[in-house]
RNA sequence: GGAGAGAUGGCCGAGUGGUCGAAGGCGCACGCCUGGAAAGUGUGUAUACGCCAAAAGCGUAUCAUGGGUUCGAAUCCCAUUCUCUCCGCCA
């Protein structure tokens, strides 16, 4: 969510950002505008009435106590008045705050000003490429297959078990899954991230929070009795553990680290690109999550991407790096970078990252703040990405590195499988 | 699932109808003391919104949440949520 000051003193320029969102929201924006001028005038109404209210009753404290009784009743029938007026004032009051949020929710994130216009992926900037293209042999298969020709992962067990999405990993598939989970936590605490094992379900306040709910309210299973979310993400309960917090500013950056399962409903996207493992219901990611001043958070986005790209360059996967269009991010952010590996049997860029600036939109939503050096409350800035996602990196692996032999396991995860050929 | 107890500021904890945003302590910040530190000591230390050009200041709200009683509620009543203890079940 937008700050409303923000609005308020930048209302052209925030329209014009969200314009490289392909959105326009001039007359929005002059309604929350309009919303807030009124809801001023009401608030400064209604706090002005209060406040004869409680002179009066203090009065009438004073006139019971002295024993003057009687003198109290036309003090008494002058409040009881107050209060009537102020029931009404705050009703009014209540109604401009709803309708103003109401708006103000549905409004995405600016965009950074480097943000490229654009509607589609196709309009993404690749910022960077790097590694080296494999070249495979003609009888080379996709992953799918090599699943099956090594037992390593069972699609069709899961679709028995639970549904289509939610394949079994066995044996050294499985293994690999573990080795994948250990190399990424260990290099992200290497990187001074601190390891957290967060719940993988949430209330509806952490989804709305960090901005799931109420834009992708449906895209979350939901378990009724309870009315709690299976996380899509460890970005929900990592970042809502500094909900309505007030964090010191010495504390900047604050680097936490999380495994978890996703649980994603995909609603809306059968049938395009779910082979094998390139678009599951359940899946398994390692998220990192900062915390940062406002000053810094780019300066913590750049490293971040670096960070991500060396745990690629570990795996000698070749990738290159987007910088999202404005028609292609995602409703929260400010700037991502999406991090794609080509998986060589299926000739495709799969993404296997998304790393992205907040700004302060989340952090107004959930309240997270910091206290400036002259002790003014500010919102902080909330950063997070991928680093990574399993199942399309395990894809890409299997299928850039099939040898006659067998798959081959790059040298830094070898010493997690404990086998660096895959048979 | 059954029975009971409870929810107050960053934390502990007092407060059963009237200047209570809330005693006291701890913690934290700054100062004094010290060669330096500890101890000691002094001061300060919630959030949101509104008024004001802004600061100062003032006003309003907030003692789990929502409603009610009352001229007046942290305090009384009702509902909800959550936590804890015991019993049952259980990895």
């Amino acid at each position: 969510m937008l700050e409303l000051s923000y609005i308020r003193e930048n209302t052209f320029e925030v329209a014009q950002r969200l314009a490289i969102k392909n959105i326009d929201a001039t007359e929005m924006l002059q309604q929350i505008i309009g919303l807030d001028t009124r809801r001023r005038e009401a608030q400064t109404e209604l706090d002005n009435s209060l406040a004869e209210a409680n002179i009066i009753s203090r009065e009438v404290g004073n006139l019971m106590k002295a024993g003057k009784a009687s003198d109290a009743s036309e003090l008494k029938n002058r409040v009881a008045e107050l209060k009537l007026q102020a029931k009404e004032l705050s009703e009014n009051l209540d109604r401009l705050v709803n309708e103003q949020n109401n708006l103000l929710v549905t409004l995405p994130n600016v965009p950074h000003i480097s943000v490229p216009k654009g509607k589609t992926p196709e309009d993404n900037q690749i910022v960077h490429s790097e590694g080296e293209m494999p070249v495979l042999q003609p009888d080379a298969v996709p992953h799918w297959e090599l699943a099956t020709k090594y037992d390593i992962i069972d699609f069709e067990l899961g679709n028995k078990v639970t549904g289509a999405g939610f394949p079994f990993y066995k044996g050294k598939g499985a293994r690999l899954q573990r080795a994948l989970i250990n190399f990424f936590l260990d290099n992200a605490i290497a990187a001074g991230y601190l390891e957290i094992q967060p719940p993988l379900l949430v209330n509806e306040a952490s989804g709305y929070g960090t901005g799931q709910l109420p834009d992708k309210d449906g895209q979350m299973y939901f378990c009724q009795v309870d009315k709690l979310y299976l996380i899509p993400t460890a970005e929900v309960p990592i970042t809502n553990i500094y909900r309505d917090e007030i964090v010191k500013a010495t504390a900047f950056p604050i680097k936490n680290v999380a495994y978890s399962n996703c649980f994603r409903r995909e609603a809306g996207s059968y049938g395009k690109d779910v082979r094998g493992l390139n678009r599951l219901h359940q899946f398994d990611k390692v998220e990192i999550v900062q915390i940062q001043h406002p000053d810094h958070s780019y300066e913590t986005l750049e490293e971040m991407r670096e960070y991500v790209s060396t745990l690629l360059r570990k795996l000698e996967l070749p990738f290159r790096v987007l910088k999202l269009c404005g028609g292609d991010m995602s409703f929260t952010s400010s700037l991502t970078y999406d991090f794609e590996v080509y998986s060589a049997a299926q000739q495709k860029w799969l993404e296997v990252s998304s790393v992205s600036n907040f700004e302060s939109f989340q952090a107004n939503r959930m309240k997270l703040r910091y206290k400036d050096e002259f002790g003014k409350t500010r919102l902080c800035h909330t950063l997070n990405g991928s680093a990574l996602a399993l199942p399309r990196i395990v894809a890409s692996l299997l299928e850039n590195n099939q040898t006659s032999d067998g798959i081959r396991i790059p040298a830094a995860l070898a010493t997690y499988t404990g086998f660096d050929l895959l048979t």
